[in-house]
DNA sequence: CGGGATCCTACGAGATACTG
DNA sequence: CAGTATCTCGTAGGATCCCG
């Protein structure tokens, strides 16, 4: 009753794979590194931006607001004036935190690997 | 000796960051759909094309020149007429699959929550 | 303090056509 | 079969200025 039995493998789906939908959500350039900087718990607004490096405030807020809208974020106001807002992971952000962590120490231990096959891959076209 | 000890937090760095590197090779958006193709071994350009439903020529070639280049596929030529190539993962690219299986696995999991939170979201907007 | 509104541009990626 | 070569377009993301 399922896809094509007889054909040797079923067809790999951009729209179905749980992989693209991670990508979807966690591919921003500044995403990770915001979830990276809630690890810990709650961190106001001016706190989040002066923690990552090179952020402008436009990247700041769309990245969170997407964030909010995924449910990985949630938005705390304390209508003070001016006012104090702290954003914190949600659970279901939280539950992306061993994940990610995986990949980044696959990055750290990794990456050298990856700059030497550039190297050599280069090397080899020029001759 | 090393960074600023007195203030609160160390600064995320986009450059350094571990993930970011990890983004940086494997975001692209049919990367990861062609790792996943790879990861039973060798297979021939066609089939991958047949495989992954909606990739162009173009972007595959593309996608397949860059994973090579990063040094986590290999290929391999034989020079028939007309000639077969074969692509597979090296052990480099092997060693993603298992971080790369746990983000999709994520996904799937959790893909309703997010839409949940999605349309949670909008429905507060409306009001 | 914590944003929003605009403008601009580089680049990812699709469509289409051609080739050894 | 396994690619290249152009053309085009949408959009992510940076820069800048303004606001309650």
């Amino acid at each position: 009753m399922n896809h094509s039995a007889k054909t040797k493998q079923p067809d790999i789906s951009l729209a179905i794979c749980g992989y693209s939908r991670v990508l979807e959500i966690i591919s921003d350039k500044w995403t990770a590194l915001i979830i990276y900087a809630l690890e810990n718990g709650g961190v106001r607004y001016g706190e989040i931006e002066r923690r990552i490096e090179g952020i402008s405030k436009k990247m700041l807020t769309q990245t969170l607001r997407k964030l909010e809208w995924n449910g990985l974020v949630q938005r705390h106001i304390t209508p003070t004036v001016p006012p104090m807002v702290e954003y914190s992971l949600t659970s279901l952000g939280g539950s992306l935190l061993q994940p990610m962590r995986e990949l980044r120490q696959w990055g750290r231990d990794n990456y050298w690997h990856v700059e030497e096959a550039r190297a050599n891959y280069e090397a080899m076209s020029e001759k």
